[in-house]
DNA sequence: AGTTGTGTACTTGTATACAAGTACATTTTA
DNA sequence: TAAAATGTACTTGTATACAAGTACACAACT
């Protein structure tokens, strides 16, 4: 599986590239350890040192390498990156859904049950890109509504990583646990139920359960028989 | 003032540059809604494109600017800016003091203790960029402390701008409200008391609190005459 | 006077060249 | 044989050139 081109659309070569590398590191066909250099990546793309400077720019932002004096080292993402990532996920999407439950959100709920909608038929068409599109679409417009621009800003941070994680981890469910992807579409649907709850312990442990099996399904996914 | 010289050893020109930007957009000499363009910035800096293509990208993750097709249009710092920047930092902090509360915490307790001890010798020196630096270097070090890594990514990605706007504020309470710096030093104090509570809503209230008198400081000394 | 077309000056994205630094391989010396 | 010195091939940071796109000023036309 390449990145999908469909999202590639009206990018910079350098975003492109970023996009290219990012897949191959989240899935683990570039060695953690190993080490990127501008002059080989610009050869591989048949692109200048400039957009690869760029994309690797981005990706150490990311945190999946670090930029050396020589080289730039692939860190990877770890158990405990994906831990991470959900924890600063959980603490960000539970503080706003807290703070939007205090008002009305019928709207903003019957968004959320388009979403879902267009999930089920990404399930049904058998369509793993579309369908993490939509299950990452569901947080993001939770985010948006919260109209909290820095947190959301930091949310953008997480996202390339997160989405790219989440893409090749419902490839994989696509392909081998197709039967529970309806499980999932119901998870996101107590989310809605815990907005409309306007319950502060119940939003928090519905986060807490969904993201523990998001991150649970993300990791297993990614992960190589040999264990990083 | 200049941004520290001191703080721009070992930089590159790109981030030299970004750190003059963003001192000049904080404290209002850059005019929200002006555009830059890298032809400009690369003249009046005496460099090339490359490395103020590099400023700017930086400045636009931290959301000061907005890269656009043609120049970048200047965003600055709103006070709603500056109100969800700390937001942000009570999310994380608080979250990360009442799990670090947790375990025995002597040793951290007793490196922040060195730190408010450098506070108050810049305070004794009046010097603000040491005391600004210090001032945050307090709260890196829990932050550091609690070992999760994509926090302190989220946090170091605030950095930035979070002790451009602190330098600048406290610049100004220097020369205007000397007689309360050491207020700020107490309260830092506060917050080792809280962390040694172990008790979470003592967490809570120290936090929001502390950050509730260093954002109103922050965003008073920020504002010109006629508020944006 | 208003609208349309053309030209110009600007922007950025990308390609390429150069300089300085780094790391390793090879040669020289003791 | 081991250590030191030298050479080479690589890296990145930065400078500069080129192409494509954009926005505005000016001229021509109605």
């Amino acid at each position: 599986m390449n990145y999908p081109t469909s999202w590639l659309t009206s990018m910079s070569i350098g975003e492109k590239i970023a996009c290219e590398v990012r897949l191959k590191i989240i899935r683990g066909d570039i060695a953690v350890g190993s080490v990127l250099s501008e002059n080989h990546l610009a050869k591989d793309f048949g692109a200048s040192r400039s957009p690869v400077r760029d994309a690797l720019r981005v990706l150490a932002n990311e945190g999946l390498i670090r930029l050396e004096r020589m080289g730039a080292v692939v860190l990877g993402l770890s158990k405990k990156d994906i831990e991470e990532l959900y924890d600063v996920r959980i603490l960000i999407e539970t503080h706003l859904l807290k703070t939007l439950s205090k008002t009305d959100q019928t709207s903003l709920s019957q968004e959320l049950s388009k979403v879902i909608d267009k999930m089920t038929m990404a399930m049904e068409h058998r369509n793993p890109i579309d369908f993490s599109y939509q299950d990452l679409l569901f947080h993001e417009l939770i985010v948006i509504e919260s109209k909290h621009e820095r947190l959301l800003r930091v949310w953008y941070s997480l996202k390339p990583v997160v989405l790219t994680a989440l893409l090749v981890a419902t490839a994989k469910r696509f392909e081998v646990d197709y039967d529970e992807i309806q499980l999932l579409i119901d998870k996101h649907k107590l989310i809605i139920d815990a907005l409309l709850s306007q319950d502060d312990h119940v939003i928090e442990r519905t986060l807490l359960e969904h993201f523990q099996d998001t991150r649970t399904t993300v990791y297993d996914s990614l992960m190589k028989e040999d264990l990083q």
